[in-house]
DNA sequence: CGAGTTTGACCAGCGC
DNA sequence: GCGCTGGTCAAACTCG
């Protein structure tokens, strides 16, 4: 989840424009100067406008920039509950194989050493976690369905944006052609498992399976933010979400969108981050992760009854 | 030379 | 216990 300043200058935009505004004023003042009538009054007022105008901008920036700030301590407060869940998991989690032989080695032992009740009692532990594990890994899958051309049937490459590495190539009972298996490799870190399939009814569709959740924002994203102000990949991509009772489920259909390079689809395809839809979706995802965190709702809390003695001590005076 | 890919081997889970 | 299958590892290889 990314809060660029620019999201935050356009949300925050009230039209208070204050040239344009003034360039009205001039208008009007300039009527009743034609008319000659109450001069000095009619500047006084303009005077006094052009003054709230100011100030009120002033209050808008101010805002903006508070709200920035808040932004800012959101994301550092995130990545760094992150970097403790992960440090959580790999500490919980036994990651590789060799590490899970270790650990039923460590059961042996404590079957050799300890009494029996001990060891069941530490394997019900282990088997409970087990099951929440895979509960949230079954509830972060999402499948993609990538139409790719119909005449190259050897690559497995879904282009989603995300840096994926492969581990991996099997073929499956189930289907002649080979499944490729890629982790993310963006981050070190990042636990997002990815399977790619050619469908057994259409060679030209890969169906990409997705387990688990980027714990870092989409690369695109990460370029947009760094200075160049690029759109999202996804933007091309017909996307729907929908909160289902095994969890959030993302389906990107990637059929629909024809394959084409990278520049002619930038050139000829209008973006779909700027459509309404993609918009609404984005601001709905990001306050609903914003009213979900109970420091922002705090901090946002704390802002607005500040702003508001504020505003209540200046009108006292 | 480092990063990514390939591919055979290994392991765990499951059904019989 | 055995065989089958899916998933993962890691050494060898390739490529820029």
């Amino acid at each position: 989840m990314d809060y660029s300043s620019s999201w935050v200058d356009t949300s925050l935009d009230l039209n208070l424009n204050p040239k344009r505004i003034k360039n009205e004023v001039s208008i009007q003042e300039n009527d009743f100067m034609e008319l000659g009538i109450r001069n000095i009054s009619a500047k006084e007022e303009s005077g006094a406008l052009m003054e709230e105008l100011n100030r009120v901008s002033a209050e808008n920036k101010k805002l903006t920039e508070m709200l920035t700030v808040m932004c800012e301590n959101y994301n550092a407060l995130r990545s760094q509950l992150m970097g403790y869940m992960n440090k959580n998991s790999e500490k919980e989690l036994s990651p590789s194989r060799k590490r899970k032989s270790e650990t039923s080695n460590n059961v042996i032992n404590n079957l050799n050493n300890n009494t029996i009740g001990n060891s069941e009692s530490s394997s019900t532990d282990e088997e409970s976690c087990k099951k929440q594990r895979e509960e949230v890994i079954k509830a972060k899958i999402s499948r993609i369905y990538s139409k790719t051309d119909a005449s190259d049937h050897t690559t497995l490459v879904v282009k989603d944006g995300y840096q994926w590495r492969k581990y991996g190539q099997k073929v499956t009972r189930d289907n002649p052609s080979p499944r490729a298996y890629f982790k993310c490799s963006f981050a070190p870190t990042c636990p997002v498992k990815k399977k790619v399939q050619r469908s057994i009814e259409d060679q030209s569709v890969l169906v990409a399976t997705y387990e688990g959740e980027h714990n870092h924002p989409h690369p695109s994203q990460m370029e947009a933010t760094s200075g160049a102000s690029r759109s999202l990949n996804l933007g091309s991509v017909p996307c729907s979400a929908s909160h289902g009772s095994s969890g959030p489920t993302i389906t990107l259909d990637l059929t629909k969108s024809k394959t084409t390079t990278n520049n002619d689809a930038r050139s000829s395809k209008p973006r779909m981050d700027n459509s309404p839809e993609v918009k609404q979706f984005l601001v709905e995802q990001m306050a609903s992760s914003l009213t979900k965190d109970p420091n922002f709702t705090a901090a946002l809390a704390a802002a607005i009854s500040g702003k508001m003695l504020q505003q209540n001590h200046k009108e006292k005076w």
